[in-house]
DNA sequence: TTGAAAGCGCTAACAG
DNA sequence: CTGTTAGCGCTTTCAA
């Protein structure tokens, strides 16, 4: 019904190799050729057959994005970024939401089967011990977004140096005394982020004191959830009740941190006047909180996700590479020391600290080294 | 490298005919055949080549959602209704985010590609008028999911009935002064919620006055937008201001509403006490600022949507249909005359007015027919 | 510069 | 029940 190449050859009396030659820019074609093929295409609306391209071509232009649904905030500005790039480089996109990591196999198997994608976009979890293997003996490209595998390309995020340099700027606002309320302890960001604040604490020749860091109870998405953050405010109020001198806290996420500020405002403390928080993620609900927090460039994240797979599709060889990006802090509200009507002018009184120039700055927050 | 059909064949002594069937699950294929054939795939490792299937069969057991993409919150939840669907379906989906309405047409283009996907889904845009006729000209497999053409299927919500629903609630909280703050006049959306809030009026014979209705100056995204709902707010508390008595506002969507109780934070006008507000949509956000919305089943219209693309594409035949959802009341904060805490325990002094029952609403709520 | 022909790996008649 | 065969529509040698 609707045309083939057979139809533009015969119609423009040639051979079918040549009406492919044409499709697809082959130099070796006649100008006049070329120019007849076309029309003749043109004149019958030919469409090339996504498919069959894929088949004979091997290579199917489509990749796959594997990606925590559960983080919401998180992926959307991501994948604002990989959308318009496989855009630019006639990508197809694939998603795979995951509900829970566990899941996220199903979609790696997928992915894995021949024919179906080109490479992998996998985001924020870790690669299934099974999986790591059969995903290097079968070459399939695949970059890891805010996760690190040694056999593979990854972009990592520096929560250490984050929350580090979160910690810092607190005790710069003259608190002597910060908390830290953080994702379940086996989690590796929760890991990352604690060591930075006791990098902090170290640095300020603050002593670490265990009796400081709430970790929620409740273990859903390893307590990067409201409810987690609200749980470990408690904690800290009582702390701080019983006597504990605490004046800021570093909150180890923004969802955390919306519980926690909750909390605070229900049992009637002060943010920031009398504790100061910061957040970690810079999800699009910080800015309605006035939540000051540590901002992730996602959507440069998705950008240089996307280069980094289409480099490896078309160079197999590549030594596995790894793209750091330092979080930066954004000043609000919730964190004291500046403006305090950020409340009012969500986004006009914000502050980047690092840096002055918002639209540039990412290229110099980041930093990139390739190993091996 | 990887094994084929005719490894398995000539492994296990059969044609490829019969390794097929086997691997189809095939009626007609003897027990034993069956069980040698598929020890042999497993021995081999075999996985079938997604591509070559989709070639022979002609079909891609894949669809394309097209989705604006500035809806940001909207989407996502939709989103996992599909995504869950289609794991079901065993059905990949192509994501197109669509910046602008605007570009919905190269999605559209692509989709409608030979060997792409077996159908789509088109999300919260109108149809662009040259698009129309070649979709119904190939046959292409559509669901519009928050929009109409009669060509196609669509799930519709009633904006008009949602609108009336609102504003009846809060006269009969005792106002009898409504506003409306609406998006941009031309859009249909916005349409369709005035001639709810009309109709509201109309039944309580309160007389419609059209400078109660405030429209955004900025047009991006049809006023949909913090700003526009800034900017009208605004006007309405100038209004007020004035000396018009308005003492309650219904609100086109929610991120509008979001940007209205800024400003009329900012104006020092205590909602709901000075003014009760409702809004449009239940985006995610609403919870967190206690507003009170008419709630549109994101998740259950995922679903149905997927469902409707599936019996189409298995039977083109099918009339359009169109499946009506009407948005229902969640009553938090902002609305008033209910429990003024909601802000203290998000989640859980929600009231839905209609019905007591959450979970089960979805079915009360919605009723279908079909057409044609 | 061009065309014929051989796949890509699978599905689905059709004949046995 | 099973095997043979003919495609699906395109890309890509290989000769001419």
């Amino acid at each position: 019904m609707t045309a083939t190449i057979y139809d533009l050859a015969r119609e423009a009396g040639v051979g079918i190799a040549t009406v492919s030659r044409c499709l697809n820019n082959h130099p070796a074609v006649a100008r006049d050729t070329r120019r007849r093929v076309l029309a003749v295409a043109r004149r019958l609306h030919y469409q090339p057959h996504a498919n069959a391209q894929r088949l004979a071509s091997s290579r199917t232009n489509t990749f796959a994005a594997i990606i925590p649904f559960f983080t919401n905030y998180f992926f959307v500005q991501i994948l604002q970024g990989i959308q318009d790039r496989a855009l630019e480089l006639g990508l197809d996109i694939v998603l795979h939401g995951v509900a829970e990591p566990a899941h996220a196999d199903q979609a790696l198997a997928r992915s894995l089967q021949r024919g179906r994608v080109d490479g992998v976009l996998y985001f924020s979890m870790p690669v299934p011990e099974a999986y790591a293997p059969r995903i290097r003996q079968r070459r399939l490209p695949i970059v890891l977004v805010d996760g690190y595998h040694p056999w593979f390309d990854s972009i990592h995020i520096e929560n250490r140096r984050g929350a580090f340099l979160a910690v810092q700027h607190l005790m710069r606002l003259g608190h002597r005394t910060v908390a830290l309320i953080s994702g379940r302890p086996s989690a590796r960001p929760s890991q990352e982020r604690l060591a930075g604040y006791r990098d902090a604490l170290r640095t300020h020749g603050t002593p670490f004191d265990r009796s400081r860091v709430f970790a929620p109870r409740s273990t859903r998405l390893d307590g990067f959830t409201e409810e987690g953050g609200r749980e470990a405010m408690r904690e800290l109020l009582r702390a701080r009740a019983k006597g504990d001198p605490i004046t800021a806290v570093l909150v180890a996420s923004d969802i955390q941190a919306v519980g926690a500020l909750e909390e605070a405002d229900r049992a009637r403390v002060c943010i920031p006047e009398e504790l100061a928080l910061l957040g970690f993620d810079d999800i699009d609900l910080a800015r309605h909180f006035g939540l000051s927090t540590m901002r992730q460039p996602l959507l440069e994240m998705g950008v240089l996700a996307l280069n980094q797979l289409h480099h490896r599709i078309n160079d197999p060889t590549l030594p596995p590479s790894v793209v750091s990006f330092v979080p930066r802090l954004v000043v609000r509200r919730t964190c004291g020391g500046r403006s305090a009507t950020a409340l009012d002018h969500p986004g006009e009184s914000e502050a980047s600290v690092t840096l002055a120039d918002t639209a540039g700055a990412v290229s110099e927050t980041r930093f990139i080294h390739r190993s091996r």
